[in-house]
DNA sequence: GATGAATGAGGGTTCATTCAT
DNA sequence: TATGAATGAACCCTCATTCAT
């Protein structure tokens, strides 16, 4: 979401594109505080605007609409997630070290990054925009979860696990991660959660350690 | 939704306080069904009236505000909900066996009523409600969560499951159903899922159905 | 436009859609006295409803949006004329006496009315509301043009008038009047118009009053 | 639309002020269009300066506001026309044949060009735009009238008409082309109205054809 | 208790005007 | 001189809340 305030080397050409494109960053980092913390409905862009540091006229020069604003905002967050996630489960590597990649991607891309309150955001504002949770279901979820099935495909053929639980519900993989998404916006002042070690655990249980023998 | 001005004659004494709770009991019904669509603050509550059959000063009667009717629909809903859990963390059976019970258990009390509603405006809304978030976690969440720890410490006595995994991270066990109440609000016209065949699954990996010798 | 306030000995039943009805017609009053003195577009809700004496949501209770309020302006002040014209059109009398009530009724009944301000709004906002212009031309001006034909052919058919120029253009016969109130709005205070004489001598131009032998 | 920022060279020393002018015009030339179809409030500038092809803020190099751009626009389109009428009024010939000059003018120079779209917009924007309203009487609507008056009178000494009506009431020889520029712009799609004809029989009127002997 | 008309603060959106480039 | 991005005041409309009936 940080864009440079100077190209070095730049004619004078493009001195305007760059601000106006900082100021629209500065827009879209700021309704992602705003929608975060208030909702669609009830964020004020009086508030978006003050908080990006532009007049509330500015928005409407960038965004057609406070929804254009917020649909735009889901994507221009989610949208470069899904090729990193499909180079990783391209990787030819041992399961269990492929699921502790795609683990680590999705702590490290979006439990650690503003995209786990644009998922928030997907979860909470999505039933009353179609459009958006189509487009997250065909531009990222239907995708990352075909890039999970082809892992664990694999995984079959090379004799590495047995069940076909996870080809049929690869959601099971990753259900840990959007409860954690949940649990820390609520529940976390009065239980932490560890999710790295939520992760951990849970990839203990899929494959196999400590299990009765 | 019409309904008598005057009750003439009323035999029982309780006929008013009666008529009083039924219209209680539309408003909050009413109150969910407009939640649930349109997210609290774009829910008006001229709808809710209207769903309801009362006038929009009547709900005025009955909830202080638009927020207290929220709350309270909150309340009414999961309230109950937990001793029904506790009992059945209490029986001594096989593991495996009150496993299933509690996932059936999450199946029919939340997934086939309305509380799996509720349960998304909890999601949806809490952010915004930290009144709610903490008594649902005081109320609901913390009690389910011991109880099932119960099941699970008492589990691992008995030697029925060796890793610590679950008992650290409860959560775990219905990480799949929360992802499901989810998933069906947002994205079940485009790739519909069977709950109870991902809960099945999700029971199958955690008791090492099909996993290699 | 003027509503008695209190119905004398009406039930206590109507006393609420009486007011009801009164606050409309302050709406519909104050509305034409904003949208005269500063045309649709530059007129403010806020001004209609401080000089109704409401609240500037009580014409959302009355009316959808700004633009009906107008058009129900408009037809409710027009609307009623026609009646008038078509009664005094029917009468049988010498042509020069009903073209001098038809006049009368001109200066009486629009002229010296709000419905002047009326028949000016039509011109000036007419060509932004298509239906406005229709609705117009359909209720008023056709059956009023009508009226005056039948009028006219009559009076030819008894040897009264010879030429057929009025009966092709009856407009000719109020396109005077139509002018009275275009000056008088706009130049009045640099020269009044007696606007009844102005009518009596375009009489008498008609009626072939002091043309030469 | 694009125009060279640059005139290299330029041979007439005035070819920077003939661009400067045209600009002007064209300006002038969009903001009657708008003006004309949207009214004066409702007109947007960047509409005016998309259709003129500069840019909105050229606009303010040559007005200095929005109100400047409409006066300027109606006293440059209607300044030049009253020395025409002058000239007219002043030739020495019949009334009637006069009178038929002075509305073959009109019907040419008014009716015919986007002088019509002009007095509409004086009529219909007039009341909100006092100077508008005065500069139009002062300089086109008094001397018109008074050449028409002194054409009148010469004709009356000549004993060509008797009756003084029409020299009282200049306005009721061109009270038909003011209404016929008022229909066309409202109901013309329902009853197009033949101005040339119109006119013609307001000529037969005044002047007593078929009228009873 | 029950009603629903009335209120008025609040917020999304538009657009005339300015000014750095 | 010309541009057009930026500004922010203004205005329509919504809806939670009140209160006379």
């Amino acid at each position: 979401m940080a864009v440079a305030r100077r190209t070095v080397g730049t004619g004078a050409g493009g001195a305007r594109a760059e601000k106006s494109a900082a100021r629209r960053e500065a827009i879209l980092a700021a309704a992602l505080d705003e929608f975060s913390a208030r909702g669609f409905a009830a964020a004020r862009l009086d508030d978006v605007a003050a908080r990006a540091g532009v007049a509330k006229g500015t928005i409407y020069l960038h965004f057609s609409d406070k929804e254009a604003l917020f649909q735009e905002l889901i994507r221009t967050v989610m949208g470069p997630l899904v090729a990193t996630l499909e180079t990783t489960a391209a990787v030819d590597l041992p399961l269990r070290v492929v699921a502790e990649q795609v683990v680590d991607l999705f702590v490290r891309e979006i439990l650690g990054t503003r995209r786990k309150d644009v998922i928030r955001l997907i979860i909470t504002e999505g039933p009353r925009f179609p459009q958006l949770a189509e487009f997250h279901y065909r531009e990222v979820l239907s995708r990352a979860l075909a890039a999970v099935r082809g892992l664990l495909r694999h995984a079959i053929d090379r004799g590495e696990i047995a069940g076909d639980a996870l080809v049929r519900f690869p959601q099971l993989l990753i259900a840990p991660g959007i409860v954690a998404i949940i649990w820390s916006g609520l529940f976390d002042r009065f239980e932490p959660l560890d999710v790295r070690a939520l992760m951990r655990a849970h990839l203990d249980i899929l494959f196999g350690e400590g299990r009765p023998p």
